[in-house]
Order: C-alpha cells, then structure tokens, then sequence
DNA sequence: TCATTAAATGAATAAATATTCATTTAAATT
DNA sequence: AATTTAAATGAATATTTATTCATTTAATGA
C-alpha cells in the first residue's frame, strides 16, 4: 500500500501560512493553499476533514509551537532579571522568526474558526511568566503592580517590536533588542 | 422624488464593525451585513458599488476617526508630560471605546482589501506624535531613543492595554489608567 | 391629488468556493 | 511480476455568497 507523505501536512501549513500572510484570513481558499501547497485540491481532504479543520489544526500547532519556544534555556534557579531578560528576548525574536504564525494566530482570534473554548488555552501558554513575574514582585525587583497590566505591558512591547521588525523591514540589532529592554526594565523596574 | 436616508450609511457601517467583531472580516457576507443593519441586501449595493469598496471606504472613514480624536485638548504649549499624557491617554480610551474599529482595521491590513497605498495613510495619522517625541528629547526629559522605537513602545502598551480591557472584561479605572502610565513614562524618561 | 423619481426590496442569477468522487498512480507485500 | 491498498488527482457537483434587476414603496413638487 502507498503510505502517507509525512511531509505534506507540513506543506499545507506552510501554505497556509503563506496565503494569510499574502491575502488575510479572509482571502484563502481551498484552491489557493493546494496550489500553494503544489498539491491536488482534493488531496486537502486527505489530511484535513473540511477548512474549518485545517485552519483549526493549523491554529493549535502554532500556538503550541511559541509556548515551548518562550521558555526555551529557561533555569529558573537563575537570578531574576536574567530569567526575565531570556523569556522577553525568547518571546520578542520568536515572533520575528515566526511572524506568519503570529499574523495567523491574530486573525483567527477574531474569526469563525476559533471558538471561546480554544480561545482559552492561549492563557495557559503563559503561566510560567505569570509566576516568574510574581517571584520578581516578591523579590521587591519590579513594581507591585497585578501581575495582569504587567505582563500586559510586557506583551504589548514585544508584540509591536516584532511587528515594527517585518512591516518596516528593519534588522533587529543587538543594541536595538537591548535598547528596547531597557524601556521595558525600566518601565516594570521597582 | 425620494430621498437617500442620510443614516444609511452609517447604519451599514455599525453593522459591519459588529459583524467583524463577531466573525472577523473572514466571516463577513453581504446578506449577514444587511440583517444586521436591517435592510435589504439589494440596498448595500444603492450606497456601495460592491463589498470591497465598502470595507475601503469604512477603514478609510476609520482612519480618519482615529486621527482626530488621539490629539483632543492638545495644546502645544503645555509641558511636555502633560501633552504626553494627555495624548497617550485618548490614545487608549479611544481604542477601548472603538475597539470595534481598531479590530477591523487591524484585520485589513492584512487582508485583499487594503492595498499598499492605503496602508501608508496610516503612518501619517502619528505625525504629530512624532513631534512631540521629538521635542521630548530635545528638552532632555526622555531617552535619546530612535523615534521610531519610543513609538512603537508606547503604541504596543497603548494597544495592549486596550485589547485586555476589553478581552477580560476590565473597568479601566483612573488608577489602573495612571499606574499603565506610570510604567510607560519610566520606560521613556531619561 | 397625482405624477415623477429614486430608494428599497428580495427573489433570481452569476460567480466564487468548498467538497466529493471516479479514476489514476505508486508504494508495499506476496 | 502481480496484487493489494491507500494516496493523489482534478474535473464535476454542491454550496455559499456576491451581484443584479423587475417590482414595489414613499417622498417630493406640480
């Protein structure tokens, strides 16, 4: 018997990826990705039940591909301020070097596809920060402030660095990465 | 002869906004707008020569909208921190109070619809801002920063700040409001 | 009041898009 | 090499959605 091509789910994705970023959410079709994807239109129905499927699955994927990378070489024996400069910069070049996942994640936010249910497992991706951010409120190091609107600030920072990154085509420097952290230090610093 | 009613308009622009709220401009049809705004799909088509021309000319009048209201009460002579505050702070409550109408420009700009041209309209919109920052650092109150990056550090937390307030359902009191403020000044002050 | 004119309607049609399926292809097993 | 099995194909079909248009409605001015 012919075997699946492994390969190919991750073809779809890429695809996709590529026909959001082109054209929106709003602008793929069936017929695009599998033309993107070089692949038969039918073949999508091999992999993926109908589109709802796809985008679905294609939504998971994403998300649980930035939750690992977040806290990646993450020693939480590590002083604060390291620990937290490593998941800021961990968060801020992950979505530059995954910014279609980003896009897409966004657009589906707001979107037929994802449901409330799905909606809320994005909040568990960031439990880890919630609680480092606690031990640096605990330490005195940061403000006393709810640990919400902090990790809000956090968020909102490195969300339109990346997005300033890849719309304005600008190479993102040491200096600049580190620039960029001191605001955000400075701003959550007790 | 019968005249257009004037509030047409608006009506079918209230009834996207809810629409692409709900559903995203993924989920949007011309007969789901129409219900909304409780009138016959025929009659979209009397005010907008199709549904891209009504999705461009909603963002355009979006655009517009935004411009005015960010810099409400500036007087340019004032202090620097208190323009700054003043225009950060309409900043967020405009976004909170049209969140409807910062999502879907969010979601044109990535989409079919907004091309680059139109896209660029957008920059001009901080003009003004720019100049203030300007201003700050030359009166040596904020850091000698890239423009470019002191705005993209207050726009992401004003953005932030808005998209959770409204997610979870937040009461965005003075006091949460100053505290927000708080953390972006000490992030820009010299 | 009546005639005129354009707005408003919504069913009908056109166009776009999702999904299916009969057929072909190719890997694996005998 | 022949057989089996499921993948892959892409044209055909079903479905959804945009757009049109013949008809009705209502405001205006003669």
């Amino acid at each position: 018997m012919k075997p699946r091509d492994e390969n190919k789910i991750d073809q779809i994705y890429q695809a996709t990826l590529k026909q959001v970023k082109a054209n929106g959410l709003a602008g793929i079709t069936m017929q695009s990705v599998a033309r993107e994807a070089n692949i038969a239109t039918g073949t999508l129905y091999i992999y993926f039940k109908n589109k709802e499927a796809l985008i679905l699955s294609l939504y998971h994927v994403c998300v649980k591909n930035s939750a690992g990378v977040y806290f990646k070489n993450y020693d939480p024996k590590a002083p604060f301020k390291v620990s937290f400069y490593l998941i800021w910069s961990n968060m801020v070049q992950h979505r530059i070097s995954s910014f279609t996942e980003s896009i897409f994640m966004e657009q589906c936010y707001h979107s037929p596809f994802i449901d409330e249910d799905t909606r809320k497992t994005l909040k568990k991706m960031f439990e880890p920060l919630m609680n480092l951010i606690k031990r640096g409120k605990e330490e005195r190091l940061i403000k006393d402030i709810d640990t919400f609107w902090l990790i809000a600030f956090l968020i909102g920072t490195v969300n339109e660095i990346a997005k300033r990154t890849i719309y304005f085509n600008k190479k993102l420097t040491t200096e600049i990465l580190n620039t960029n952290f001191q605001m955000c230090w400075d701003g959550i610093k007790a």
